[in-house]
RNA sequence: CGGAGCAUAGUUUAAUGGUAAAACAAUCGUCUUAUAAGCGAUAUUAGCGGCAGAUAACCGCAAGAUUACAGGUUCGAGUCCUGUUGCUCCGACCA
């Protein structure tokens, strides 16, 4: 690593491939907020990989790292730390506060950045984008002024999570859920509609909808009720009134509402059930507010749920019902709905059209439409509202429930759903330039892999619903807008966000906080309605999403000639798909139209050897940093290219352990293979293609028909197959058979023969290759092999390019070897037969007598002087006969002490009595290199 | 709960709807001029039969990874369809 560091190794690849056709891989930012883990490590090897093997084919292919700087994580990390020192983050201003956000994001990605080195990443270490530098947080803000331009920005109301104690919007991470008694109430909506519409037997009847809720404060603020649109309900006789709920959940409801009559043992009868219908009738049928005289709109939502946490106002309760649990059942199959108050409610109310109505301020206190409760705290309220319905008949039944329910993580008080006014992108807007349409489009021509992921997308973009990109936070990009003091006026506007953000990119955009508003403006601006000269700056930040999504601008087209938009690939974890390719699609589309990316690879998840997540409590997490220094960063590099990363991947101390086996293997190859190069000049001792020995001809076509399916992996970025491939080379190909077969040769004959050569010449040729097809897996490894390699002209293997392979047919010569190869195995079989009959010991102490048919015989004549070191044997027979058979019998002749080879003729040479034919020419000729 | 993906020997992976395969690990052997190496062989088991019998070995028969589970389509399913289970990701202030 070091001798690539000095070397300046990723600048020297970059100017040798200056000219060339680019590729561009962009940069996912991991988040600068903790060191690496082995998914983060996954995620760069596997970017490490497409760099280098295209780089390899030739392109000019740089790599730009980059790092997500902003964000929660951060602010709550350093809030943390500042508790420890008794201090408040409302203590501090701003600026100070996103100081401290800002070092730590530095340390965080400097030690990052040591880690992503040790793994053999290249890239401009020295010069990554962060999503926090002066001149990305002035695109940023740049680029909210293009969405601006375009229409595409407006204001709005949506729910967040607020505590009312502490006056502040939370994010999910800062909420905390606790048991929580709060009251649980079924209250009767009357039908406003006919009710014969829904069936001729309800004419006439005084109809009712029921719904069940724990936040009887947000009855207020009910603007509709929701069913599911495939369940079925029931409507069932009450008294002189008709009750509608779920069919499923009648014996339920009239239990706990004491519905029905009771018979003479005391069991609760069931009420008449006068029509059952799907819940899909009810779709945009009304009813009335129980006291308010408003309407409540019925719509069909496919987040109805019969019974238990998921319904209501429980959508606080998210993340509980995502875990499955047997709670007492409730509910009755109809939700009510307060747009204002409730995520579901809000996306259901957005589709309907109902207005995010929210009578609750700050300090969660009624305003002044909720008659009767004006300025009255919402959880006081309860009770009076209950009260109220049961005055009025509405309240059919009310009782105290226990369950988990969100809390403020700071002062521990529960939070509300309440909406707020916030700064959404629309994705409908503006017809076929709308963000949804165009999305649609580009998302068609992008190609996706594994190809599922063009469903996945469209699929994200069908539901998705407006941008929100505001949020109630201090360190990240502040949404560069004004309100006018004096009369209220929006300032949003492109040419006002492009000043602010040519103050950023010179100061940070810390400058929004550094500055006052008049220092921010172009000086003498001045409102455009009432000419004031008095502003107020917008305290939202931006969403972090936004910040990464901008990178398609902020990166890809401030590196002058380094980059170009659209990148060709991006390269993330399966999450990525709701996020960074998410709002990298939306940027891309607001700034050129255009997706910035043509292609997505993602990779899936590490888990461990179970399939399960890997956690630190659980204790099942492998660290990149460990088994760098136990193994080496080749191995885990290995590890990436031998799973197959599109799916979820396994990775355990035996995992390892395997892949360690599989590196020593790839090790040895180049090691036996550099060690018998040794005295190799391919300048002057290279045998002409058309001299090599047949064994050596064959070696280099079996390698090069493997050489083509690693490259066309490589170019599939299916580094599997390349790894697959590349194995079974080294251990069939070359270990078990071409290696062993010319050791012989190589071992024996004069350094100089033509036998010997041979050899050699296709041995340094399929190092030579081979360390080219390995560099980009086995970075360090591959390299280290390669400036071993004699007289070979670059300073790395990652400077050159992968080898160019013939297209000449050698199927005819492939299939014949194949063949003496089949017939091979079963002469090895006999002889361990031999050996375990303690016949033999080496097999270089048989002769292998071989009875074969007519056909056979002559294909092997063709091949007889060399079947002797194919089979490793001292002497080889052929014989014409009926049946295939081997006969092991002991080789004829003396041992020659130099070559172990059995020969009838040791002992012919006066000077070397003791040594066989082929090596008397040998040691003369050594003999004679000695003397000269 | 909803959306998406995955599930083949101890491990990692193969298998146009047509014999479930390879390598590694394991066990055993072998070489000692790739030596923290190389090469090769083997593969599980209740039972039945063969040898006068016993033991071991061997031979034959039969079964044998129920391709997560259960169904379906098909002459034929690891592959296609449906459901189930398990795991993973996503589901608007976690990245």
């Amino acid at each position: 690593m070091k001798k690539w560091a000095d070397a300046k190794l990723y600048e020297a690849i970059q100017n040798e491939r200056q000219n060339r056709e680019k590729f561009i891989l962009h940069d996912g930012p991991p988040y600068a907020n903790a060191d690496i883990h082995i998914g983060t490590a996954l995620n760069k090897i596997l970017k490490d990989f497409v760099i280098k093997s295209r780089s390899m084919f030739g392109f000019r292919a740089p790599y730009v790292p980059g790092y997500d700087c902003h964000g929660l994580p951060i602010e709550t990390h350093v809030e943390k730390k500042l508790a420890e020192k008794g201090k408040d983050k409302k203590d501090l201003p701003v600026s100070t506060f996103r100081r401290i956000c800002r070092e730590h994001a530095s340390t965080a990605m400097n030690n990052q950045t040591r880690d992503f080195k040790r793994l053999g990443i290249l890239g401009e270490w020295e010069t990554p984008y962060l999503t926090m530098s002066n001149e990305y947080e002035s695109e940023t803000a740049r680029l909210f002024g293009k969405f601006l331009e375009r229409g595409y920005v407006y204001k709005g109301l949506r729910p967040v999570y607020w505590c009312i104690h502490d006056q502040t919007a939370l994010a999910e991470a800062e909420v905390e859920y606790k048991i929580h008694n709060s009251p649980s109430i079924y209250v009767k909506f009357p039908l406003a509609t006919d009710p014969a519409e829904i069936d001729e037997k309800l004419a006439g009847k005084k109809v009712s909808l029921v719904i069940w809720t724990t936040t009887p404060w947000t009855i207020p603020a009910n603007l509709g009720i929701a069913v599911h649109p495939d369940y079925e309900y029931a409507a069932i006789e009450h008294g002189d009134e008709v009750l509608i709920v779920a069919s499923e959940l009648v014996g339920f409801v009239i239990v706990k509402c004491g519905i029905g009559g009771v018979n003479e043992d005391g069991e609760r009868q069931m009420p008449k059930i006068l029509a059952k219908f799907a819940g899909s009738k009810l779709d945009r049928m009304k009813a009335k507010h129980p006291w308010i005289d408003r309407e409540s709109l019925i719509m069909n939502g496919d987040h109805v749920t019969l019974g238990g946490e998921a319904d209501g106002e429980t959508e606080l309760d998210v993340s509980e019902a995502r875990e499955k649990k047997d709670t007492a059942k409730a509910g009755t199959g109809l939700v009510h709905t307060a747009p204002g108050h409730g995520h579901d409610d809000y996306v259901i109310g957005k589709k309907y059209g109902l207005e995010v109505y929210c009578p609750v301020d700050n300090a969660g206190r009624y305003m002044d439409d909720v008659e009767g409760f004006v300025g009255e705290n919402i959880f006081a309220a309860n009770p009076k509202i209950v009260e109220l319905m049961r005055e009025n008949g509405s309240l059919l039944f009310a009782e105290n429930y226990e369950h988990r329910y969100p809390h403020c993580w700071r002062c521990k008080k529960p939070v509300v759903f309440r909406a707020t006014p916030q700064w959404f992108i629309a994705m409908d807007n503006l017809e076929d330039k709308s963000l949804r349409a165009q999305a649609f489009r580009e998302i068609e021509k992008v190609k996706w892999h594994p190809n599922w992921g063009e469903g996945r997308m469209a699929n994200m973009f069908k539901g998705r619903p407006d941008w929100c990109v505001s949020r109630q936070r201090s360190w990240g990009v502040p949404i560069p807008v004004f309100y006018c003091q004096d009369c209220g006026e929006t300032i949003a506007k492109p040419e006002i966000v492009n000043h602010v953000a040519d103050i950023f990119a010179k100061e940070t955009a810390d400058a929004w906080y550094n500055r006052v508003e008049s220092e921010l403006l172009p000086e003498g601006f001045a409102c455009p309605k009432c000419n004031s000269t008095d502003f107020a700056k917008e305290t939202d930040i931006l969403d972090v999403w936004f910040d990464s999504g901008s990178s398609c601008v902020a990166v890809l087209e401030t590196r002058g000639d380094t980059l170009r938009f659209p990148a060709d690939v991006y390269l993330e974890g399966g999450d990525q798909y709701r996020g960074w390719f998410n709002s990298s699609l939306m940027c891309g589309i607001a700034a050129h139209d255009q997706s910035p990316y043509k292609q997505i690879i993602t990779h899936g998840w590490v888990v461990d050897g179970e399939g399960k997540k890997q956690s630190k409590s659980v204790g099942n997490v492998t660290a990149p940093q460990e088994i760098i220094n136990k193994s080496g960063a080749d191995v885990l590099r290995l590890w990436a290219a031998a799973v197959d990363y599109t799916e979820d991947v396994r990775c355990s101390d035996e995992i390892l352990n395997r892949v360690t086996d599989a590196y020593r293997k790839f090790r040895n190859t180049l090691r036996y293979a550099l060690g018998n190069l040794d005295g190799f000049n391919p300048e002057t001792d290279t045998v002409a293609l058309s001299e090599m020995l047949e064994t050596d001809r064959w070696a280099l076509a079996s390698f090069d028909e493997a050489a083509k399916e690693i490259l066309t992996a490589y170019e599939t970025f299916d580094f599997q197959t390349v790894y697959r491939t590349i194995y079974n080379l080294c251990t069939v190909t070359l270990s078990a058979r071409y290696f062993d077969i010319i050791k012989d040769r190589l071992y024996i004959y004069a350094p100089k023969s033509v036998a010997r050569r041979s050899a050699q010449t296709a041995l340094y040729e399929m190092t030579d290759k081979l360390c080219r097809l390995l560099a980009p897996i086995l970075a360090f490894t591959a390299d280290e092999a390669f400036e071993n390699l004699p007289h070979q002209k670059f300073a790395s293997v990652h400077l050159a390019e992968f080898p160019r392979i013939s297209g000449a047919d050698n199927s005819q010569m492939l299939n014949d070897w194949e063949r003496i190869f089949s017939i091979r195995d079963i002469v090895l079989k006999s002889l361990e037969e031999a050996r375990a009959a303690k016949e033999i010991g080496s097999s270089l102490e048989a002769k292998v007598v071989l009875t074969v048919d007519k056909e056979t015989t002559m294909f092997l004549i063709s091949y007889f002087e060399d079947l002797r070191y194919i089979f490793i044997v001292s002497q080889v027979e052929v014989h014409e006969g009926e049946a295939f058979s081997v006969k092991i019998e002991k080789a004829d002749g003396e041992k020659c002490e130099r070559c172990w080879n059995y020969s009838t003729r040791v002992g012919e040479s006066e000077n070397y009595p003791t040594v066989c034919e082929r090596c008397v020419p040998a040691l003369n000729e050594i003999e004679k290199l000695a003397n000269a």
